[in-house]
DNA sequence: AGCTTGACTTTGA
DNA sequence: GTCAAAGCCAAGC
């Protein structure tokens, strides 16, 4: 179980859900947030990424919308980067899509 | 206490 | 299959 206290924000339950994402794997928002029991608060996952983003370290270019397009990729400092660091993984993006998202897709409670 | 915002999801046409 | 509209949840003001 992740979630050892909930007296946590939700975006730290975030955090430590995405650093469990493995290399070369991509998930999304709703499992992400599904996975934290939080429903449908997928949007404020996308906020937690992006507080991350000035705050932690998270790869959160790892996760991407339900349908594998990267939705906040506009938010990383050389939007690019997110495409680099997935092509870096083995991860091939195709205009702002990740290919074959099915296969690549990780599912957090599958795992958990 | 209430309204606005958002890196989304689902449903209906 | 795609496009538009409504919904949900939590944080910020």
């Amino acid at each position: 179980m992740i979630n050892q206290g909930e007296r946590r924000d939700f975006f730290e339950l975030v955090y430590e859900l995405v650093r469990c994402i493995p290399s070369g794997r991509v998930t999304t928002y709703g499992a992400i947030a599904k996975a934290l029991g939080a429903g449908r608060s997928s949007r404020m996952v996308g906020q937690a990424m992006k507080n991350n983003l000035g705050d932690y370290t998270v790869p959160a270019h790892r996760v991407v919308n339900r349908v594998g397009m990267l939705s906040g990729k506009h938010s990383f400092s050389p939007p690019e980067k997110m495409e680099q660091l997935l092509a870096s993984e083995g991860v091939k993006v195709e205009n702002d899509k990740v290919v074959c998202f099915k296969e690549l897709f990780w599912n957090p409670m599958q795992e958990l």
